[in-house]
RNA sequence: GGCGCGAUAGCAAAGCGGUUAUGCACCGGAUUGCAAAUCCGUGUAGGUCGGUUCGACUCCGGCUCGCGCCUCCA
């Protein structure tokens, strides 16, 4: 039985989906205007799984992850290169896609865009309206108003009264209640709009997801994720907006995954340490990557440091080592769900998607394979269809251990494959004569630029350090 | 100030009231011309003080330290 840290309930709960054998997922996904950075790279990751896990759990999985190609941080950012707004969400929709990719991230169902919804939104701010949970502000926005709907704060565990004794809400007089937000946008001169019964202007952020979640999964549904951020106040104000509009329960099972650090310090701009997916990808391997991420349970914070990604790299070498000489079939073939590793697999991922010790088990069949005897073949398959699962160990183990620096100076020095070949033709023969002397220095030389030699039964292999 | 989370061996990271987590690194042995890979093995844990218990890393409480949210943010 599948549990859920319930980020609503503050508890782990058994997973009992709306429709039997149908999961309905939506998680947030990015406001397109720059690169995706590593937190991006986790929330990409970690959702992915949890899609993956569920079906392999046999639900019939649908999963929607928007992209908010409208904001104030994008208006500006396209002034700033003088683009349109289109050009640019266009592009940096193209780079998370190329980056999502790299990290083994499979598309979602439904990648709705907010610009695509507005219609749907319009006519959800219409509803609140209807219901006096919306009014027009004396700036001509319109907000939503928290006080008019009981049980705001239940999602993060605030009352509205604490948090208006916080000094950091900013006051607004055009506001009834510092706390009311914003569901549609007067439109400023020479800023995009749609026609509205409120005007011209542009949707709030919020109001996004509840408009595209209800239309693409329903009223209710089953699990809405995120990153921890978004917990206050993003997703308490869909639920606002959505259990208003709708009188009905919104989404049964919350999901918040932990942040990303950098050396212990949080990852932020203005420290110089902020990461992106394709800063990364120019030192580590996506899969390397995704293993880093998935070797840490997903609540737990995400600390970055060269050597842990080092650590993670030489982990998933062993792993694929171990896959050495098993041909990969075209069809990823299904784990046998009633072997031993296959059952604690299980145990692990069904404890709340507990990557780290559904990863132990790997390790502990890549022993069972290098152990060899009449069970090896078998766990060697087990250990593939498992990686499956999580997104793993897809690809030819030789292919991962051998290949190249993406790019780089690591790259550019790269030695190519056939030059590491005829380097190790020149020690076989070396070796033949018994001058061990030049074969070591060649060794030597190999190591140097990269490359290790495994002498075996069946010849000299080499792999990429 | 309000709300919440965490502290596990050199590093990373899980489960578990009594029996090996796991990975990286390290050490010993096997193997190897020597290595590498692999196997076998040893060692290194559970912030601190107290409580519950026959027994606690695991439950409860205090303390210390670290972190997050309360503002756009994955």
């Amino acid at each position: 039985m599948l549990k859920i840290y319930n980020s609503l309930a503050r508890e782990k709960q058994d997973f009992v989906p709306i429709e039997p054998g149908v999961a309905r997922m939506y998680v947030c996904g990015m406001t397109v205007y720059d690169y995706c950075h590593l937190g991006h790279a986790r929330v990409l990751v970690v959702f992915d799984t949890v899609r993956r896990w569920l079906r392999a759990s046999g639900l019939n999985v649908t999963y929607v992850r928007n992209i908010t190609d409208i904001d104030d941080k994008i208006i500006r950012r396209a002034a700033e290169n003088g683009e349109s707004i289109g050009e640019l969400t266009q592009r940096f929709i193209d780079f998370m896609n190329e980056d999502a990719a790299a990290l083994g991230v499979e598309r979602p169902d439904f990648e709705p865009r907010a610009t695509a919804y507005v219609g749907q939104m319009i006519a959800l701010i219409a509803e609140l309206e209807g219901k006096g949970l919306a009014y027009v502000a004396p700036d001509g926005d319109v907000n939503f108003s928290v006080r008019s709907f009981p049980g705001y704060g239940r999602l993060s565990g605030k009352s509205l009264d604490d948090l208006r004794a916080g000094e950091r809400v900013e006051v607004d007089s055009a506001k009834r209640d510092p706390l009311d937000f914003v569901l549609w946008k007067r439109a400023k001169p020479g800023e995009p709009s749609w026609p509205s019964p409120w005007g011209e202007g542009r949707p709030g952020w919020h109001i996004e997801c509840s408009a595209m979640s209800s239309d693409l999964l329903g009223d209710h549904f089953d699990i809405h994720g995120g990153g921890q951020d978004l917990q206050f106040p993003h997703h308490e104000n869909e639920i606002a907006q959505s259990e208003g509009a709708h009188g009905c329960q919104f989404v049964n099972y919350w999901m918040h995954n932990g942040f990303v650090r950098i050396d212990e310090e949080k990852m932020s701009k203005s420290l110089g340490n902020f990461l992106t997916i394709r800063d990364l990808l120019q030192k580590y391997d996506g899969e390397v990557v995704r293993f880093f991420i998935l070797r840490a349970h997903y609540r737990s914070p995400l600390n970055y440091a060269d050597t842990h990604l080092d650590d993670a790299r030489q982990g998933l070498a062993r792993l694929y080592t171990a896959l050495r000489g098993l041909p990969l079939t075209s069809e990823a073939a299904a784990p046998d769900w009633n072997e031993a590793h296959a059952q604690r697999f299980r145990q692990a991922m069904d404890d709340d998607f507990n990557t780290p010790g559904a990863c132990a088990v790997l390790f502990e069949l890549a022993a069972e394979v290098n152990r060899g005897g009449v069970n090896a073949p078998a766990a060697a398959r087990q250990l593939r269809a498992l990686g499956g699962v999580l997104g793993l160990l897809a690809r030819d183990a030789e292919a991962f251990l051998q290949a190249a620096p993406v790019s780089g100076e690591a790259a550019t020095d790269a030695l190519t494959p056939a030059a590491i070949e005829a380097a190790i033709a020149a020690r076989a023969e070396a070796k033949r004569g018994r001058d061990f002397a030049a074969a070591d220095r060649i060794r030597a030389e190999l190591l140097v630029a990269g490359v290790v030699l495994e002498d075996g039964a069946q010849g000299t292999r080499w792999r990429r350090t």
